[in-house]
DNA sequence: AGGTAATGGTCGGAGTTCATACCAATTTTC
DNA sequence: GAAAATTGGTATGAACTCCGACCATTACCT
């Protein structure tokens, strides 16, 4: 589907897309396992109700509940009846290996690297627009509580899902659901990505100096400074992974 | 766990969401009605065979047809039989005009406003990337081509679908097929915006003069000045409907 | 003129998905 | 301890979607 690049850029060509690329089982499958990944549901975390699910993914709960089956079976999660009961995270965040760097299509090479095109766009200017915005308190605080948390991780995959959170709330801070969209995409794939290289200690700790300027920005509401940090890291990880990838 | 449903920067709130929003067909019929609206397939002009559709758009071919069916009876094509046959487009491009403003759905108006959020960040993004790539001849020929048909552009429809397709030119040109889907889903959105208001001289007169700096910018492989053009000719759309939507 | 190829049109069975109702287990509440 | 509430588990039939094969029509090509 992805015209090899070089391809003339015909807009007839470009802009038709699949209208649906996965069965409704699929996509919640995908949707929830990366929820879960990226860390927005914790270990021992427990998802909200089937019900409640259902609705959210707009899908029916039949449909739902084969997609919670393939995570139970996948070792995601566990699943208790009764009021009180409900389904539990169990899933111990992955360590990056070095493995398997091979053994890519080329159209996943594509699309992940389309991807990191992508993040280079959407990120900085989430990052501009959070410190735009004026935060509350609150917001302020989960702000804080996210960088903390990558700050404090320790082992590699909880670092991992740390930065992943970090990066989706300050997409949240602000407040546009299509550009929290966007990042929770691009996320998902760096994290697939990140998981196919080695972690270097090195990395980590310029990434985490990079963190802790940006809040500095958004706090103050530099945007200005806010994008071009963010830029910056997107550059620096890009170039890892590109680099590593091939 | 979850926090109250009040918070609305809640992370499992914001990114969670539904996995497919319509039916295959809805998508269908939306998706290539967009597309003849914002002028990717002009008046008179043939769309693919439904067999080529159908693989595009990753769907059945009974399913496109059922779409096809709906196209056709609310008067967007005409489907003609055999060899040399096919389907072409028979809508006049609608004029903008300054009704319907009202009865709108709150959210619906959220979306909006949200969209032009995005927007905001995704084009300028958009044109920096192109000004950025170094463009062979055939590109720029199709930029060329995309900005003197805004600039030649009389009727207000008529220029209003050749501004979509200006802007998607230019997302095409960066070759990335996430920021021409994103631009894509923007551009429609803000279509029916544009849809709904008042169109202005003075206004197509100061786009145009936009469009012709933009251009030159990516010509010239300046990408800070082509990034902050289209931020600016987004604010000033972004303001005009903001101000005439509420 | 006749053959070929490309197009839309039609049909039927298999697989998904949906909506709804009801059952079972377990905690909370009184 | 009993009732209520909330949660996951099960079942059934309708609607939608998909796939593949085949038919009908028309233009192009030899």
């Amino acid at each position: 589907m992805l015209p090899s690049p070089g391809t003339s850029h015909d807009l007839t060509e470009a802009v038709l897309r699949p209208a649906r690329g996965y069965h409704a089982f699929e996509a919640c499958v995908e949707q929830l396992a990366t929820t879960i990944r990226l860390g927005v549901y914790p270990l021992g975390s427990t998802l909200p109700s089937e019900r409640e699910l259902a609705e959210r993914l707009n899908v029916s709960r039949s449909t739902l509940r084969e997609a919670m089956a393939a995570l139970r079976e996948a070792g995601l999660v566990e699943t208790r009846r009764g009021r009180g009961g409900g389904t539990v995270v169990t899933l111990k965040p992955r360590t990056p290996s070095a493995r398997a760097a091979a053994r890519l299509t080329e159209e996943r090479r594509h699309e992940w690297l389309d991807s990191l095109v992508f993040r280079r766009i959407v990120e900085p200017g989430a990052a501009a627009l959070a410190a735009r915005a004026d935060l509350d308190p609150t917001a302020l605080a989960q702000l804080d509580a996210a960088h903390a948390a990558v700050a404090k991780a320790r082992r590699p995959a909880d670092h991992r899902q740390a930065d992943s959170r970090f990066h989706l709330t300050i997409a949240a801070l602000t407040g546009s659901s299509r550009l929290v969209e966007a990042v929770t995409s691009v996320q998902a794939t760096l994290h697939e990505m990140l998981l196919a290289i080695p972690v270097l200690d090195a990395n980590i700790a310029h990434s985490d100096r990079q963190h802790a300027t940006l809040v500095r920005a958004i706090r103050r509401g530099n945007h200005d400074r806010a994008r071009a940090v963010m830029e910056e890291h997107c550059d620096d990880t890009a170039a890892l992974l590109r680099g590593l990838l091939g």
